[in-house]
DNA sequence: CCTAATTTTTGACCTATATCAAAAACTATC
DNA sequence: GATAGTTTTTGATATAGGTCAAAAATTAGG
């Protein structure tokens, strides 16, 4: 791993706490990097998800079966955290799979390494709240942009706060991330 | 106010971390009991929300307006906390109202004093990344259950996670809230 | 490159739910 | 407990977006 990159982590918890050296120290002793090829299964819903992964370059997606179709309910790309957050925190299997939409680079933390750091370094509490704040934040407009909105509007607000990305994944995966049928959604993109 | 009341706050937290008696007390000193009434206002989307609310005993709504219209965005009844969570949390104004749905009992928290005790008791910031974890994961299946259902599914689901309390709300706040219309609910609630 | 597989688009038709309007059933207040 | 206000129900009609099916375009593998 070029040695840079991982300043891309550090100020990523730099845009929420202070790092101290020590901090720095153990994040680096314990973060491991690696790459997933495109299309490649990073998470599957039968295991517990006991590893979290900072994306670095690339972009995935969280999905579940409904009827023996793919659902996707969000993405992640780059400077995001990924993983299966109630089989990650409450150590469950939980329904989600995460793929890899393209080759993708990670810094991966084990969840018993993520525990240590809760234990050892209250700022990492804090971080965590805080991210989570942000996280949260956009789930409340999404939950708002998804009633009362016509599968138009819903595309244009996916366009807009999903900016840097929409245009790197396939369209089918975008409507089911809307709740809409890809059919309509490829009407709505025909009329522009 | 009743001396047992506040036990339940105080098992509230101790369902996430275990209480100090320091931070008992610091927590005693620094939350105020009082009584919306209701169709009281508890907070309006004009000004900073600068108070968290902890139900001790009642039923709230978080609203804002669209076309004229009042949205709901969600419900909070006892054993949570109630504020305009953007707003609270970046020190702006946020769209949301918040409004007694019955006459509320609450533990009331001053932004401030949380922010002294997240700096004097780390445990603090730990019960809130877990609490926000619980809220996040409810987010996570409302979000899902809102895509690709029937509007009598939505009802159906809404009626399981709120079980406590979907017989104490009016309709076209539910409605409102899933994203359907009040003469749909009616007519799905008709043929039950 | 060529072929197969996958993804996207287009077309025809249908259904769930929205809209508009008015009646009925509640609730609250004097 | 009568009156006014609010909420819920019922009815008639319209439409956005779903479903099913097949063609076109794109992508990937040998």
């Amino acid at each position: 791993m070029p040695v840079e990159t991982k300043e891309q982590l550090f100020r990523h918890f730099e845009s929420y706490i202070p790092l101290s050296d020590s901090l720095k120290k153990e994040l680096e002793d314990r973060i491991a990097f690696s790459t997933f090829k495109k299309g490649q299964e990073i998470h599957n819903a039968g295991k517990v998800c006991t590893e979290s992964h900072f994306i670095f370059q690339g972009l995935t997606r969280l999905y579940f079966l409904k009827d023996g179709k793919e659902i996707t309910e969000y993405f992640s790309s780059e400077g995001e955290w990924v993983n299966s957050p109630r089989s990650f925190t409450q150590r469950t299997t939980d329904i989600y799979y995460i793929e890899a939409l393209e080759t993708t680079e990670v810094f991966t933390l084990k969840v018993q390494d993520l525990v240590f750091l809760f234990d050892h370094f209250p700022e990492m509490e804090r971080y965590a709240r805080l991210s989570m704040n942000t996280v949260f934040g956009h789930f409340l407009e999404r939950i708002t942009s998804m009633r009362f909105t016509t599968a138009k509007e819903k595309y244009e607000h996916f366009c807009h706060t999903y900016h840097d990305i929409y245009h790197r994944i396939p369209l089918g995966m975008i409507a089911s991330y809307l709740g809409i049928t890809q059919e309509t959604l490829s009407r709505i993109r025909a009329e522009r």
